[in-house]
DNA sequence: GTACCTGCAAAAGATTTGCATCTTT
DNA sequence: AAAGATGCAAATCTTTTGCAGGTAC
């Protein structure tokens, strides 16, 4: 992809193009594969040494609000724990942080049913989690 | 649960028993809902102010290293962006760090229609994620 | 008594913030 | 010219580490 089609993203989004922004787009397109933000700082490093870490991180957050890329996993997450040791499922809630387990005997035959037809290349599957993203439907978390 | 109880989780495993122990034990069990760190320590502040933050978290990974809980999510994970905005799902390779897409749509139409069917009380499916655990036939990463 | 734990304070790693300066529109 | 973006250094937040002293078995 060509710089000319990173500033065409950004100004659909209403951003200005600035030649951060431009590096930024191209190496989360590059490197592809969910990129860290030190994968995309050194890269960037390359070949524009003088992009400050911190103007990664501001166009990376600009980035996500605009839609243009996203987080992967559960947004910003620092750790958890959990007792619960029986394989399940987690429903976590849009509107707050709250995460739920969600057992689910029927789902899991299904899914397992599933896989063992359909196989994935080269890949052995050793555990399945659905993670179900969703909210409430009254106001009450 | 009582004290006694969390004693004899950490005998089977051949922990040995101390006070700390059986205090983040007894708040990650009372906490429910996938404590932080920050959680289970201002719990146990309650009863005992005394305990340091170090060794919460040197007992949480004792306590994960004997299989007695596990960290939600996947595993360590600093944050990683994607710029693949299109559904879909995420081989995680339990024997290195990589995360590759996994798009299906057979797999999301099959899930969707469970959904349909199947409801969840009192939420509102926006999304669904499965993370598929596993890893690769040969050596080759 | 020995192996293992704990607590402290300091370090480390990732990300954010404040603010003066510069760029885009 | 106005609005917004950048870069620097310092700050913040979570988690880890080293080590001296203490505790469980």
């Amino acid at each position: 992809m060509k710089a000319e089609e990173y500033s065409t993203k950004l100004i659909e989004k209403g951003l200005k193009v600035t030649p951060q922004r431009i590096a930024v787009l191209e190496a989360i397109f590059e490197l592809k594969n969910h990129p860290t933000a030190e994968n995309i700082i050194d890269y960037i490093r390359k070949n524009h040494p003088n992009i400050s870490t911190a103007t990664v991180y501001k166009v990376l957050e600009a980035l996500i609000l605009s839609g243009l890329i996203k987080r992967v996993t559960t947004e910003r997450d620092i750790m958890r724990y959990d007792a619960k040791l029986e394989p399940h499922h987690h429903l976590y809630y849009s509107d707050s942080d709250k995460i739920v387990d969600y057992s689910d005997e029927e789902l899991d035959k299904m899914l397992t049913d599933y896989f063992k037809k359909k196989k994935i290349s080269n890949f052995k599957i050793e555990d399945l989690k659905l993670n179900i993203i969703g909210k409430s439907f009254n106001n009450r978390k």
